[in-house]
DNA sequence: CTTGACGTTCCAGTAGCTGGAACCCTTATA
DNA sequence: TATAAGGGTTCCAGCTACTGGAACGTCAAG
């Protein structure tokens, strides 16, 4: 099939199948007048792409991942490995913004908001003159 | 004072100051042979930059926040206004994270990571066949 | 033979820096 | 006075993972 029916089959644009191609994650066939020959297997290898993606991975994980896929001698132990290593992570990121939400709710909460120029936002943003940068 | 000072009490790398004025958010003098000259202010927008950075603000964001901070005739609302679209923002980006998360730890907690090849993650990845993707 | 819908390649841009090359300025020392 | 060290400068490339667009080729229908 061509770019648009593999791109419509996996839930991926278009764009993205070429640019798959071109790191080398998916390259389907060439017919005879250059365009791109998707079959089902290269369908296959898309949507696992687009669901890992979906799940965070980065290329370089999706990469592994896709090349555990298709190893049928795979240890799931590897597989796990980059999974947890993705899920620490995601738990780092997610600490990161809850800490940074709850300064930012604080003073948004402080914050009269009105037509007066006095701000506690600009003011923390500011910081205090005497604090220590290191 | 020259880049590498002005770098050290800002907190921030000299090359991001002078990305900086690069894109006109912090330009400091210029002494006549050709060195950066900062004074005191240009240090002071500097520790707000990334103070508003660390909170996660766009560079967008970051100039509005900026030139609200140095117009003394401002409205706290038009801060606020920014700083709470900011927050909804994160607030969304900690949905996504969480939810990615539960599945992740949900897949991890189910492959058993040893030597077999059996791996309900990458059965999860590739999809139950008759799923629908349009 | 033209039109239109597809396909192709290649280049540039996104956000926010970061690294590095090639070169300039200043000061200290041999 | 030559030179080396340790700043400074500019400019270009690269990072992630695409996305948009230009310029052009291919194919089926009218």
């Amino acid at each position: 099939m061509k770019v648009a029916e593999a791109a419509r089959r996996s839930g991926l644009p278009a764009k993205t199948l070429r640019y798959y191609e071109e790191i080398g994650l998916v390259a389907p066939k060439r017919r005879d007048n250059g365009y791109r020959d998707y079959d089902d297997g290269d369908v296959g290898r898309l949507r696992f792409l687009r669901r890992a993606r979906q799940m965070g991975f980065t290329i370089s994980d999706c990469r592994q991942l896709l090349s555990l896929f298709e190893d049928k001698g795979r240890e799931s132990a590897d597989v796990k490995s980059i999974a947890m290593r993705h899920l620490e992570h995601v738990d780092a990121r997610i600490a990161e913004m809850n800490a940074l939400r709850q300064n930012l709710a604080r003073l948004v909460e402080a914050c009269h908001g009105d037509e007066r120029a006095d701000c506690p936002i600009l003011e923390d943003l500011a910081g205090s003159p005497q604090e220590s940068v290191g």
